[in-house]
DNA sequence: CAATTTTCATTTGTCAGACATTTAAAAGTC
DNA sequence: GACTTTTAAATGTCTGACAAATGAAAATTG
């Protein structure tokens, strides 16, 4: 763990670069305690706000968690899925918002990762997905549901289609795609007839599922994802001529 | 930006969380200034050191920017694709090794995915995208190639394979799922006729791309991902055998 | 002796004030 | 006008202090 002072890295953004080597390089082990910050600045012969800065820069990866306290101190943090979830849904939804990327790329990005877990999730579908599934399509069908709860559901929809891949790498990287969709499927008001074409799809889907049959998901996963850019485009459309007229 | 000192959570994991809020829901917009620290200390009736600890966070995960100097100061930044990369293939690479996820899974992951951007790589590649790989698959075949630099170049194939399908979102969840597979792959060493193989399957994916038959490019690709796991497996199996044996 | 309470040392969280360094704009100089 | 110097503003770093949490050891009590 080399530091140079005469750098112009700031001495912070090196030392947390030296932690999160030795973690990654697995020179830390999880739940391992890392000196205190008493120990860091003498160590690094650096003061103990240069450390506890560079500790917070490690704390927001969720590479470490610290606690106070006689025993307490900064430990190697076990990344947890949910914890890689959330990073990977906030990373996605800003990559998304702002780099104006398209609603036709994202969605085209979705749904190819998505038919890519529909083989696996026919085969390995639990009832609880496709329970998970089938009461999720039926609150879509309520009438009276605002289009944040719609498209709310309609993530919860498509998470327990990929979770029934039972692969929680996939899932992980998928949550991130699906996620990351919401704020602009939001950006749509969904008629009810368009409601009631997806929610078709949804029963379709599930009902695909429950027969393993991997084609016959594939191909309404397909028409989905169609028909969602297909509206998409028609509401943006009409909008704009609306801009026009007015 | 609600301030609570006695909440059990620390202050400059609360300031980190207000300003993130308004970064996401665009209060802040992309290059904006924020406040200097002094500013910031001010506002929050915190001291100096605990603005910069929240800074600190929000600088990890590339939120922000900071600059020295009169004009200098943190500013919204915008999160670019390189960035989104850099932090996606960190967690997912921290995820699989702190989570012992098995090659088999992860391999299925990678190749669930990868098979997704097959159809859009097939319609789409360019004349680039195709040098690339048959660089790749070039370099794979030179003897004397180590292990590591033969996956990097395994790598380094199929992100071009990747990035041919001309979706930076797809490239952006794929960067994580086929770097995050590296250090799997280097626990293998590859005997040249396995080495063989795999650059047999990659030429022949190189020209079913260039030929733009997208199912042949799938067959391919699930060829390979189920060599590889069977490749894997025989490994680990004998590394179990000679352990028992000695 | 066992259970409870108290004390205490350790560690992180926060604060205040100082100085160093960087940077661009303003002022001065030729 | 072009160049140099000064200056002000901002982040980066350091020092020293106190607050708060927390578990372990010590003291107390029944």
């Amino acid at each position: 763990m080399k530091i140079d002072p005469d750098s112009p890295v700031d001495l912070s953004a090196q030392i947390a670069r030296a932690i999160r080597d030795a973690i990654v390089s697995g020179d830390l082990r999880v739940d391992e305690r890392l000196p205190s910050e008493a120990e860091l600045s003498e160590q690094f012969n650096v003061s103990r706000s240069t450390v506890r800065e560079a500790l917070k820069r490690l704390g927001a990866q969720s590479l470490i968690r610290t606690q106070r306290g006689a025993t307490g101190g900064a430990f190697v943090n076990r990344l947890t899925y949910p914890e890689a979830y959330g990073q990977q849904i906030t990373t996605a939804t800003l990559l998304i918002s702002m780099n104006a990327v398209s609603f036709s790329t994202a969605c085209e990005a979705r749904y190819a990762l998505e038919r890519a877990c529909a083989p696996m999730s026919a085969e390995r579908r639990s009832a609880d997905h496709l329970a998970t599934m089938r009461a999720e399509a039926h609150r879509q069908a309520q009438p009276g549901l605002t289009d944040e709860a719609f498209c709310a559901s309609d993530v919860a929809f498509h998470r327990a289609l990929v979770d029934a891949a039972g692969n929680p790498i996939l899932s992980y990287q998928l949550a991130g795609a699906v996620e990351a969709m919401q704020p602009l499927m939001n950006m749509i008001t969904f008629s009810a007839r368009s409601r009631g074409r997806i929610v078709g799809f949804h029963a379709d889907i599930a009902d695909a599922l429950e027969a393993q049959d991997a084609d016959e998901t594939d191909a309404l996963l397909a028409a989905l994802a169609r028909y969602t850019d297909e509206l998409a485009q028609s509401v943006f459309a009409a909008r704009e001529q609306a801009k026009t007229q007015h």
